[in-house]
DNA sequence: TAACATGCATACTGGTCGGTATGAAAGGAC
DNA sequence: GTCCTTTCATACCGACCAGTATGCATGTTA
């Protein structure tokens, strides 16, 4: 029953076995032996998988993280007609679904954007794919509202969108380095606030 | 003439010369024969000055990038009797003080703090001690604003100097990804209007 | 069953890195 | 000048790491 021979998931633990090492130490200083170790699989093995460490990080950006950022940030926005509404849901819920552990290691995308981009130019590229998706689909959110008047029409959506995502990667990086949630939680509260701004103007 | 002895000018030298390679590389990838090809000392002369990699680290911290913060976000708000266009002037001024290379690798401060904080403990303490400095010192300039009746009492002044470093790394973080100064300047045209917000009901 | 590709295991290599041991000049104290 | 400390210079070391060479077992195809 256990496939002694099953490629498919061989690559997937290694990949996530590497999504968290490279989460706790840096894309650079993440061991392979140490995910080899932890994982039990074997260099023949990742070696079969990924022509090298790159490949293997940046697997990890355009399958997992990717992922995770349009689950955890965009489908939530897609059946929602009042975005800031909707951001404010999500941002309220950040205390319970990130756990003390994932303050302590940040974002995972930020963390690689700012180790990785002025290395290695692939890297930075998907990475700039992944942050662009995200914005893009904020600012799309934004347009829809301003269409149904939920949001100013003064505001560029782009542009706004763009600033949510940085303050964001923002905030969590300051609670990285203070370790407490109550950092992010002020940070968030603030951010909440700026939503608010971004109503159309009721006088 | 050239003080062959000058061990001041030398520590001083490394300090430099080490704080553009971690800038450029991250503190672990930072290599300390790199830091002597450029500079020309010798491994001798480094660790004379520090007892390892990680006291040169600290000592980056605690007197160039401390020094850095304050001289440039600080002194201003100092002399100052309306934080808010103190701070819109500092960050109109951004473009032209902040070249591209600048851009390219971020800011000293937040880079360092993503990738050593979960690593070293004490590497930890000296960033939050500066970034603390950096919050308070913004907080304290609010709390006058909010005497002289420039900044709305309502607000929370250290939460939302928190907030606002905090944007300010995450837009220097994404506009390093991105490679753009240009969104550098949408991030901070965002961050300029959230500042207007921030001032007392005219109404 | 024969032939072949896929999936994986083991042992090894070359290179780099932080750190150390040792000693020699330079400079001040006396 | 003598002694001692400071300031550096050179040669070297052990550890670790990404990557490779090689071979074997498993699954697939014919």
């Amino acid at each position: 029953m256990k496939g002694l021979r099953n490629p498919d998931q061989t690559r997937q633990t290694i990949l996530e076995a590497a999504f968290h090492e490279i989460h706790r130490n840096g894309f650079q200083a993440a061991s392979l032996s140490n995910i080899l170790a932890k994982t039990g699989v074997t260099k023949g093995a990742l070696y079969h998988h990924f022509p090298n460490k790159m490949a293997l990080g940046y697997a990890i950006v355009d399958e997992l993280i990717q992922n995770m950022v349009t689950e955890m940030w965009l489908r939530p926005l897609e059946t929602s007609e009042d975005p800031i509404e909707c951001l404010q849901g999500m941002l309220r819920l950040i205390p319970t679904q990130l756990k003390d552990q994932d303050i302590l290691l940040g974002c995972p995308l930020n963390n690689l954007a700012l180790e990785m981009s002025p290395t290695d130019e692939v890297f930075r590229k998907r990475i700039s794919q992944v942050y662009d998706l995200w914005c893009e689909g904020l600012a799309d959110a934004f347009s829809k509202g301003q269409v149904n008047g939920k949001v100013n029409r003064n505001i560029d959506p782009l542009k706004t969108a763009t600033f949510i995502v940085a303050s964001l990667a923002g905030c969590r990086s300051v609670a990285k380095n203070s370790q407490s949630q109550s950092i992010m939680l002020a940070c968030t509260e603030s951010l909440l606030n700026y939503l608010d701004t971004l109503r159309p103007r009721t006088e």
